[in-house]
DNA sequence: ATTTGTAGTGAACAAATGAGCACGTAATGA
DNA sequence: TCATTACGTGCTCATTTGTTCACTACAAAT
């Protein structure tokens, strides 16, 4: 776990990040300075040395521009430059407390962004059970969520339903609110008017790795 | 399209994805001088000024590693801060041409870097047809391939038969080989011995994008 | 025959840049 | 109370770095 940053700290860590991302190159002592108002170059040094002290960032001595960072744990980031987007990986989901809570998250997935028109909003989820096979969702597989309260019929979706999140085929017919799965081995769940029952997003890709 | 880049520009322009992805900045006139030998950076400078013009980077004026590259459109590139890798996705394959022929290129897709343990030399298909639907691979899902020209019983591998590449399970027994679908409408093929089969390589992942 | 593009040397220069010192303020916890 | 940490100024200095000039050389295209 690495160490706590101050607030000042953290505004300048996200300000080399972004410069970095728009520029390609990182900034020079004076423009971070320049930024926040620093007037002295060693004003913003220290700030360096406390990041790389706390292990966000390394800084090449005598080089300009010298900064290399170390990649962010939690955060989702859109990089244009290389054209991905990163997304948290949730571990375990319970009820209550929000998905993305930054306890929940289990790793990071990095994929094309060229997939992401849903803004950046996504999240990932391993899959637990073989009861989405026919629609070629396997167990262990990755699976991309996009946050939505509702669903419409026939979309893929993930589900709370009794504290346990499930990956099902969502159906509507005659007011009647089903869960699908797809494999002949498991029945439809009806949760019409459940309490225990919430849409936690649709589900719009998926990532399988062997071995 | 991009312009021709002479030999020269192109390994300095390498060079400089290189370094950039090593170090997290980019390198000087005089580091690029010093790794390909030449002794003054207004030659160096040159090289720069002939790839900024034929768009493959911008340089910043009186900026000390003012450098930044435009995205590569074909190679595969691994950027170890932020942990992803670019493959290409390969549109039409065709015998005789090589697999990762630029003009074959289709587009590059990018996956995380922890998925790869495979090296770098990884590409992507796009997947046509149903034929293994069973094994969680269906049509429009880009299958990652590791090139290989041998594989082992059982394992998805991608074939080249008869000028089509194809998506099968590897049987061999009694030293007959087969090539499995994993869909119930379709035969398995016998191609002991055939000339016109070829493994170009293994399925290692499976990334389905919906809408 | 001349232009254009590529490729390089060597030197000189100004600007950009990081390093360092002495000094000051404020908040926090032992 | 004292030590520690965070945060900042103003300044100097040495080094790094990009810019530019004059000159050479070769190959391809016009």
């Amino acid at each position: 776990m690495k160490k706590q940053l101050t607030d000042r700290q953290d505004d300048i860590l996200r300000f080399i990040h972004h410069f970095r991302n728009e520029n390609g190159y990182p900034p020079t002592l004076r423009e971070i300075g320049k930024k926040f108002e620093i007037a002295s170059t060693f004003g913003v040094k220290r700030h360096l040395d406390a990041l790389e002290k706390k292990g966000y960032l390394n800084v090449e001595s005598n080089a300009s521009r010298g900064i290399s960072l170390q990649p962010f744990e939690n955060d989702a980031i859109i990089d244009t430059t290389n054209n991905f987007t990163k997304i948290p990986i949730i571990g375990h989901v319970a009820a209550g407390i929000p998905i993305t809570a930054i306890e929940n998250i289990d790793g990071s997935l990095v994929i094309d962004s060229s997939f992401m028109k849903h803004s950046e909003s996504c999240f990932a989820l391993r899959v637990k059970g073989d009861s989405m096979i026919n629609a070629g969702i396997f167990e262990g597989d990755l699976v991309v969520v996009l946050p939505k309260k509702d669903a419409a019929n026939g979309e893929t979706i993930v589900a709370m339903l009794e504290d346990e999140v499930t990956v099902k085929t969502f159906e509507i017919k005659n007011k009647k609110v089903r869960l699908l799965p797809a494999n002949e081995k498991y029945q439809p769940i009806d949760v019409t008017g459940r309490k225990e029952f919430s849409v936690v997003g649709k589900v719009v890709g998926v990532v399988r790795w062997l071995n």
